[in-house]
DNA sequence: TGTACATCAGTGAACGCGCGTTCACTGATGTAC
DNA sequence: TGTACATCAGTGAACGCGCGTTCACTGATGTAC
């Protein structure tokens, strides 16, 4: 072998979480391949040699970066934290000022829902499980029920964080994640 | 005059119109000047006689629709409709269908978050008064936490339109707007 | 052991394209004298 | 009444630029004999 075992995946890895930050940091839209790939140490034409386009790179980002997040939540739920910490974290300064490592659905919800079906299957199909991971940290109600709140808490802290984020004064900023954690944390059953 | 009077304002008005839906449709990015002033049967070049430029236009579309929709929202509270009508209205299958003619908000809070103070700033004040004038539609607990649920209705909305959208299973995208809907009532104080 | 060839991750220039913005110009109509 | 000039909304070509994508090439290392 020309690079040792293991060199390529890892330079697939490497383009892989540059772009995850970079389309969370700017946007898909607003993110171009070439800054990609400069910051990942390489030139533009590389990038063909590990995807098949740019659509191809956003659906792997969102399945990656989404199966990140439902890990840490699984963590966080077996350590039996609960959703309290989860939502409080969630809807904080620091995540608000940190897109780039934060939420992928945050970030690019709303571009998504302008992707082709195979991109919207592949963050649809994480939806589905976030949803499912959320209603079974809720210990009150019908299964139904339980699982009409995980959603209602999902959009919820969605919505804030987003608003938080394009909001131009820090005190309103601050006091939409505070209401949207207070509100979250009611209807997760927390006391 | 070469043309008739007020001639130019409707011109104007054109142009924000068609900016407007095109923005929420296909994104701030992605709409292009070109392909706007052509669907208002102009050239581009005539574009500068209405606008300083892009950002100007985006911050005079997101005062112009967020406006309208502010408007609409206080007639229907007038005739004491209340909340219960915004809310279904919001988060209904018409709506998830309708991004061009629908709420500025969620088709473009992401984007604005990354755009300069300025813009963020035009955004900031309508928010305001769109938190404003929800706490005032809620009719039960002391003013503070009308205004807490207030933000978090707002945001619910927001955010379960958003995932609603971007979800590519009908089932899913249905049981988002009716889980987010339902739970958005019962916070607003509804039977 | 030495030589010829195969492999392949990565290079970097080039492709056509659409972007936001600029600007010299057009042409219909107004005003001045 | 007729002529010269001013006004100005809109035209359309051109600007430099960055985009996603393609492709001939490089060069280090592997394998074959």
């Amino acid at each position: 072998m020309r690079y040792e075992k293991g060199h390529k995946d890892a330079t697939r890895e490497r383009i892989l979480d540059v772009a995850s930050r970079q389309f969370r940091e700017k946007g898909v839209a607003a993110a171009g391949l070439a800054g990609i790939m400069a910051e990942a140490g390489l030139t533009n034409g590389a990038f063909y040699a590990h995807f098949q386009s740019k659509e191809d790179l956003l659906r792997t980002v969102l399945t990656d970066a989404l199966g990140r997040r439902e890990t840490k939540l699984r963590t966080v739920s077996e350590q039996g934290a609960g959703l309290e910490a989860t939502i409080r974290d969630y809807l904080s300064p620091r995540h608000r000022d940190n897109p780039s490592g934060g939420c992928p659905t945050a970030a690019m919800v709303a571009e998504v829902a302008r992707h082709p079906n195979t991109t919207r299957q592949a963050f649809t199909d994480k939806v589905d499980q976030f949803v499912a991971l959320i209603a079974t940290q809720i210990r009150v109600g019908p299964p139904a029920e339980r699982r009409r709140k995980a959603i209602a808490i999902y959009g919820m802290m969605v919505g804030a964080l987003q608003l938080s984020r394009a909001v131009n004064d820090k005190r309103l900023s601050e006091e939409i994640l505070a209401s949207g954690a207070e509100e979250a944390l009611a209807l997760a059953g927390a006391p």
